[in-house]
DNA sequence: GTCTATAACTAGATAGAC
DNA sequence: GTCTATCTAGTTATAGAC
C-alpha cells in the first residue's frame, strides 16, 4: 500500500464524517450538499472542490465502509478455513465470517452505534448500483469465495440454490440493519451484551438452519458423526 | 364497503398507473411530478389537483398495494388455520400465506411482472414510514396475527425470538424483490414455472428451516411422525 | 376538469476574489 | 485552500384563463 486512500484529518475528513452522519439518518437522496456543508461549517463549494461532485462524495462514503467490510469478511473466512483445515467447518462459522464484519467495523468509525448500523444498512441495500469497478471486483470476489465455502459444506446444493440462500441471508442482515430503530424496540432480553450482538446471534442461527435446509442429517454428521450411523 | 377507494378509470387512474411504473423503475425519490405528468400526457397541475400533493400520490400508490396484500395475507392465514382446524399446520403453509400475496396481487396490476415486483420491494422496504394511521393499523394487525400463528406452531420460542425470525423472513423477501433484476440472472432451473415462482419456493423452504431452528424434531414430527421414531 | 403560466424555492456546480 | 456570489436547471405548488 503506497497511498492512503482516505483522508485521516483535515476539512476533507470532516466533510466525509458529517456527510455520513446525515446520510445515515436520512438516506443518501434526502441530503443536499448544502445540508452537508452547513453542518460541517464549510462553504457550499467545498464538496465539489474535494470530491468533484456530490456523487463523488457518496461513492467515497460507500467505498470507505464497503472495502473494509469485504476485507474483514475474507480474512475471517480464511481464518475459519485454516482452523478447520481439511475438515468442513460448521455453517454458523462461515455465516458469522460473512455477517460479523458489518458490525465489527463499528469501532473504526466515529459514528454512534445507531447511525453506523443505519448507514451500513443503506450502503448494502444499494451495493452494486453504480460502484467503481474496483469495488465491484472486490464484491464479486468476496461473494465468490463465500459461495465456494458454503458449497464445500453443502456439496449437494446446486449453484443456484447456494446463490439464493446466500441472498436470503444478506436480506435478513440488511433488513435488520436498515430497521435499526426497531432493534431497540424488540428487546434482546436481559443479557449484558449489546442488543445488536444478541440479534446477530439470532440471525446466525436462523440463517444456518436456512442454509442447511434439506440436509439436516449431513450437517449434524459433521459435528457429531456418531449420532446418525450409530444405530 | 360503501365507497370505492381507488379510481378504476379516468385520468386519475391513468396518473396512478404511470406513476407506479416510474416509481418501480427509479424509486420514489428519483421521480418528479413533471416526469409523471409528462409520461401520462397530463398537465403539471394534474397531480396536485387529484392527489393534493406529490406525497399524496405516493401514499395512494403505496396504500393501493399494501392494503390488498395485507388482506390476502389474513385471508390465506385464515384458510390455513381452518384447513388444519385444531392441529398445528406446517410452518411452510404459514410462511406461504405470508409471502405469496406479495406475488399474488400481480394479476390485479397492469404493471409488467418485472416492474410489479420492483415496486412491491420498494413499498415494503419503506413500509411503516409515514403511513396513514389506518394502514399502520392494518399492518400491525396482520403482523400480530402471524406472530400468534407462528407462536402456536413454535410454542417454546419467546415473543422476541418469534418477532425477529419473522423479521428475517421479511428481509429475505424484500431483498429478493428489490433485486428482481438479479432474479433473472440467477436462473431458476429448467422448470416451466416462472422464475419468481421457483424462487419463492426456495425462500419458503429456507424460511421454514430458519423459523423452526432449534426445534427440528418437533417440526419433522408434525409432517411425518414415523420418520423419526421408526428406528 | 383541464390547461398555461408562473410563483417561490431548492438543487448541484462553478467562476473568480482573496 | 477557502470563500462569496451567481448560474442554470431542476423542484413543488398555485392562480387564474378557458
Amino acid at each position: 500500500m503506497h497511498e492512503v486512500p482516505f483522508p485521516q484529518s483535515g476539512p476533507k475528513r470532516k466533510l466525509l464524517d458529517v456527510a455520513e452522519e446525515l446520510f445515515a439518518e436520512k438516506g443518501f437522496e434526502a441530503v443536499s450538499v448544502r445540508d452537508i456543508t452547513q453542518a460541517a461549517k464549510a462553504n457550499v463549494a467545498a464538496i465539489n472542490y474535494h470530491f468533484g461532485s456530490r456523487d463523488g462524495l457518496i461513492a467515497m462514503v460507500v467505498v470507505r465502509h464497503l472495502v473494509p467490510v469485504c476485507e474483514e469478511r475474507l480474512a475471517r473466512l480464511d481464518a475459519v478455513e485454516k482452523r478447520w483445515a481439511g475438515k468442513t467447518p460448521p455453517l454458523e462459522e462461515i455465516i458469522e465470517a460473512m455477517l460479523r464484519p458489518l458490525l465489527g467495523q463499528l469501532r473504526k468509525s466515529d459514528l454512534s452505534e445507531r447511525l453506523f448500523y443505519k448507514l451500513i444498512g443503506r450502503i448494502f441495500a444499494q451495493a452494486g448500483e453504480g460502484m467503481p469497478s474496483s469495488v465491484e471486483g472486490l464484491l464479486a470476489k468476496t461473494n465468490d469465495r463465500f459461495k465456494k465455502a458454503f458449497g464445500k459444506v453443502l456439496p449437494t446444493l446446486s449453484g443456484e440454490d447456494l446463490a439464493w440462500r446466500i441472498h436470503f441471508v444478506s436480506g435478513g442482515m440488511i433488513h435488520m440493519l436498515s430497521n435499526y430503530d426497531s432493534v431497540q424496540k424488540l428487546p434482546a432480553g436481559s443479557s449484558a451484551a449489546s442488543a445488536m450482538e444478541v440479534t446477530l446471534g439470532r440471525l446466525i442461527r436462523f440463517s444456518a438452519a436456512g442454509m442447511g435446509e434439506g440436509m439436516a442429517v449431513a450437517a449434524e454428521l459433521v459435528e457429531s458423526p456418531q449420532a446418525f450411523f450409530d444405530f
